[in-house]
DNA sequence: TCACTATATTCCTGAAAAGCTATATAAGGA
DNA sequence: TCCTTATATAGCTTTTCAGGAATATAGTGA
């Protein structure tokens, strides 16, 4: 019950979701993110320790940066469902497609070292 | 996306959780909820309210009774998904179990008028 | 070693939500 | 009409959680 739980609070959240449904494109690192949403980076990094504890999104460390990508749902049956029926679901959601729009037209190379 | 956060948070409810693997059983009234759940009955209809604004379950007045079943998915289709899903996760939790199990040796008229 | 930078952690604040008691509403029977 | 009873609502308290600012950590390169 614990984990599914879990697993159904980390996609109460609309931030949260977005971040899904961003990752379901390309990988991205916090301050892409960060850049997308428009909040904080401090948010942003606690959503995304909330998504991988439960067991939504893998985290790879590459050098100076972490790369996020949606988990392969090994780590939870719920999570797994769950991600599979986000691939489809709110694909018509014009605030996710405005989203992802911009999370095309963004490269980590431009946000880095300007500010935070 | 506002539908489905609500879907979501309304999922994102241990006894909440219980209340939907209870109704896969059988239908229910607030007072049978309350007995088993062992919460207060205004917790019980807030509960009951919120999943029925998701979508979730229906209810059906007769007489004094109101009477909650799950429901059939056609006001949201996330609803219908989790609760299609629901169906099968969550039968081998211990408590859940053991709740099933309550929830069977209970009878409407022995619990009603006695308190509340 | 020393700066620089991407991310994580800590601490705080305000809003949301679960729980309760007390009260209101609604339906049935006398 | 009055009383009883099942459920809903209001008001309150406590906990949880999203958000931000400030600080700490961890890589990288000079």
């Amino acid at each position: 019950m614990k984990e599914f739980i879990k697993v159904m609070k980390a996609l109460s959240d609309p931030n949260r979701v977005r971040l899904l449904k961003m990752l379901q494109k390309r990988v991205m690192c916090v301050c892409e993110v960060r850049a997308v949403l428009g909040i904080a980076q401090p948010t942003v990094s606690k959503h995304l320790k909330l998504l991988e504890d439960a067991g939504l999104v893998d985290r790879k460390k590459e050098g100076l940066w972490v790369n996020y990508s949606l988990a392969d749902g090994s780590r939870s049956p719920y999570a797994a469902s769950l991600l599979g029926n986000l691939m489809h679901w709110l694909s018509d959601d014009p605030g996710i497609r405005e989203l992802l729009e911009k999370s095309e037209a963004i490269r980590r190379e431009d946000l880095c070292g300007t500010h935070n």
